[in-house]
This record gives C-alpha cells, structure tokens and sequence, in this order.
DNA sequence: TACTCGTGGCT
DNA sequence: TAGCCAAGAGT
C-alpha cells in the first residue's frame, strides 16, 4: 500500500496501526512532545473522579476557555459529589446558567443522586461502569476511567478524532458507525499500558495545539509529520471529512413582560421541551410562513403583537393589552437563528380583580426585577432581564425609554408605538 | 442514522 | 458576516 492510494480500506489504516514498531515510535514522539509542550491546564494531572467527572461534562462540546470560570464557581458550589445530590435541580441549573446544554447539568444531577443511593457514593472504575451511568457516553466514560482509576480505556473526541483521521489519511466520514469502528479501534491500540491517563491528554493537547483545525502546525512543531499520511499526501485541510450540517433557519418569536406593579411574571418551562427547567418570559412562536432575516415591517410587528397578545391570553387566562414593544433581541439556539420582539403590558386593576389566576400546573412566579438572578434562564431570557432591570427602573426610565423608541422608529423609518 | 440540544469565539 | 468550531450524549 502506498500513499497514493485513494481507497484506503479501514483494514489497511488498522493494519498499518497495528505494526508494533510504528505504534512504538508513534507514542515516544507523542510523549516527548507532551512533556514539553502540553498545555498547563487548571486541571492538569488531577485524579479525583468527582472533580475529573463534572470537568468532563463542562467541556463536552464546549470551549476551555468558557469552562474554567464555571467550574471555580461549580466546586465551590458544590465541593463534592454529596452536596451535589443533596441539592435541588434548580440550584445545578443555576449554576449552569449561561453554558448551554442543560441537560448536562439535569444529567449531572440524576447521577449524582443514583451514586449516593445505588452506588455508596462512589464511582464506578471502568469504563463500562461509568457508562451506564446518565450524561456519560463512551468518551467520558474513557476519560474518567483513565484519568481518575488510571485504566487502559481509549478516548476519541473532537481532537483526537482529528490526529488519528490525519495520521492515518482517513478519506471516509469519520462519523459513520464504520468510521466510528475504526477509531476506536486505533485509540485502543495506540494506548500504552503504561501512564494511559496521561497518554490520552498527550493525545487530546497535540490535536487541540498542533492538529488543529484550521491551519493544522504540520511544519512547525508537529512531533508526528514524518508519520502523517495526511501530510504525505497534504490533504490535511481535507481531513477530517467535514459532515453537511442541517441549514439555519430564521425564526419570529415574541416575548411577553407581563409587569404588575413592580413585579414581573416568568414561568419555569415544562420538561421535554427547550430549556427545561429554566425560567423565562412567557414567549410564543410565530407561524413560519414567512421568517426574514431583517427587521419586521410594522404590519408584521403589528400582527405578531396581536396573536402574541391572543396566545397569551388564552393560555394564562388573563386578558392583557401590550404597551409598547420593549426591544428585539436577535440569538442562535441550535439551528434557528430567532428574532426575539419583546412587548410590555401592564396588568390593570381590573384585569387582577377577573382573571389572574394562571394555568395550574405550570410553575409560575411574580418576581421583582432586582430578584431576577435568583431564577436560572436561558442566554436570551437573561439579556431582557438585565434590559429590565436597568430601564425600568433608572430614574430616567421614561426619558430613556421614549429617546429609545425616537431613535428606533427613525432608524426604521416607522412608528412602533401603536397609538 | 440523523437530529437535537446552547453558547461564545473566531475568521 | 455567516458559518465553523468546541474534551458528546441521548433518542
């Protein structure tokens, strides 16, 4: 077999993988380059399966730069796996809040509980173990087992994924079952026997320092060019196959700031929808029909601030009149990119007096703005909380507010007030 | 298998 | 800027 081979079958990269001197060559330069270049992380040679356990599922899918500050503040939250258990699932997602993912931290929680009552409050030392337990995949299953019990258990995440498809010039989709197959296989044998914990951050540090994505250090400090077959071949840009991701979609919803007197209404959002278990503002979707990027014209402004007004109505049995539009707020959830209109709307006297009494099973609170960070909401349901509790109550909110809506509708062109 | 689940940084 | 990317897991 040569380089110029276009086919390589998934035997012949294992096959190659699989000569003992090339694998022994292969972890001398990874190990040298390790000892030299690894990256001084906050967490580097910890082995305390707790604190190795929730740092695993901090940076599933999410940078180290964003995880470090979140987990200073989780471990003093929550020093250990007890006071995690003995906590209320509200106060794990709190301390998730901004991280995304909840169901991570819902996970986070569920096993924490099931160890303390099935498992003595320890850890299982395998990776089969630790798999069967919620939140933790084969990755992290891997991870612990060999950080925390030093065992022999493979990994392949984002980074390795990347050196091994290169080193071993991998052409097909890595995340088909096959592809997977075949990388697992590879992190098994690539593994030493000895100090496998370290060899797996070994590993992950080359992909994550030299292996990157874009612009991958081949030349520059590479301990593996020489036996890169991607580089033989420089397709290095070509490798990993990249997957086709679904398309971004435009969305319209409206947010709803239901305020009486200096209270504000926020609902905790049910489970198995988005968010669960976050709190928010009551908001409703708009028919998808038609989704632009741009700002809304005032017709369309106009008719989602009357099916928004409709749907609220009919859900929370409490007829309300908006006053105004509050702001917009543009976010990405997953594949939607959501154009977020938030409208304000007053209860009267006599609203309270007929129909305040909201849906019974939804959990619900009136909660004055300066109380709002007690509640754990998403990223958007946050940025209006702070809006609100920096306008509504600056003692020059009218002012503020009425220069602000000037501003808009000049801007747009349009009047947004609805006389 | 393909899709969902979040967010922020980077180019 | 619009898309890509980041120590994946669950369904």
């Amino acid at each position: 077999m040569t380089s110029r081979t276009h086919d390589t079958s998934d035997q012949e990269s294992i096959g190659l993988s699989a000569d003992a001197v090339w694998l022994r060559r292969l972890r001398r330069s990874i190990i040298s380059w390790y000892s030299r270049h690894g990256r001084d992380l906050p967490w580097r040679d910890e082995r305390d399966a707790y604190r190795v356990w929730i740092r695993e599922i901090m940076l599933q899918q999410t940078t180290v730069t964003a995880v470090i500050p979140y987990l200073q503040r989780f471990m003093q939250r929550f020093p250990t796996l007890i006071e995690l258990a003995h906590a209320d699932e509200a106060e794990v997602l709190h301390a998730w809040e901004g991280l995304g993912y909840y169901s991570r931290a819902r996970n986070l929680h569920r096993t924490a509980r099931l160890l303390l009552s099935e498992h003595d409050g320890e850890f299982p030392r395998d990776a089969e173990g630790l798999q069967s337990l919620p939140g933790i995949g084969r990755y992290t299953a891997g991870a612990i087992a060999s950080f925390a019990f030093g065992a022999r258990a493979p990994i392949v995440e984002a980074n390795t994924l990347r050196l091994y498809t290169r080193l071993l010039g991998y052409r097909h989709s890595p995340k088909t079952s096959r592809g997977q197959t075949m990388l697992w296989e590879f992190a098994s044998r690539i593994l030493p026997t000895q100090a496998p914990g370290q060899f797996n951050q070994a590993l992950m540090d080359l992909g994550a320092v030299v292996c990157t994505a874009e612009n991958p250090s081949c030349t520059s400090g590479c301990p593996l060019t020489s036996q890169c077959r991607a580089f033989a071949t420089g397709e290095q840009h070509l490798i990993p196959l990249q997957a086709t991701r679904p398309a971004i979609e435009s969305t319209i919803e409206a947010a709803v700031v239901v305020r009486d007197g200096d209270r504000f209404l926020i609902h905790q959002r049910p489970q198995g929808v988005r968010w669960a278990g976050l709190w928010d503002f009551p908001r409703y979707t708009q028919g998808s029909d038609r989704v632009p990027d741009e700002s809304l014209s005032p017709r369309e402004i106009n008719r989602l601030w009357n099916d928004a007004e409709r749907s609220f109505s009919d859900e929370w049995n409490l007829k309300i009149t908006f006053n105004r539009k509050v702001t917009e707020i543009v976010h990405h959830v997953t594949r939607y990119r959501i154009r977020l209109v938030c409208f304000l709307a007053d209860v009267t006297d006599h609203q309270r007096r007929s129909t305040v009494a909201p849906v019974e099973s939804r959990e619900h609170a009136w909660v004055r703005a300066t109380h709002f960070e007690e509640y754990a909401m998403p990223v958007s349901g946050r940025k209006l909380a702070k809006l609100i509790a920096s306008e509504m109550y600056s003692p020059s909110e009218e002012r503020a507010s009425q220069r602000k809506k000037r501003s808009a509708s000049k801007k747009a062109g349009r009047d947004l007030t609805r006389s």
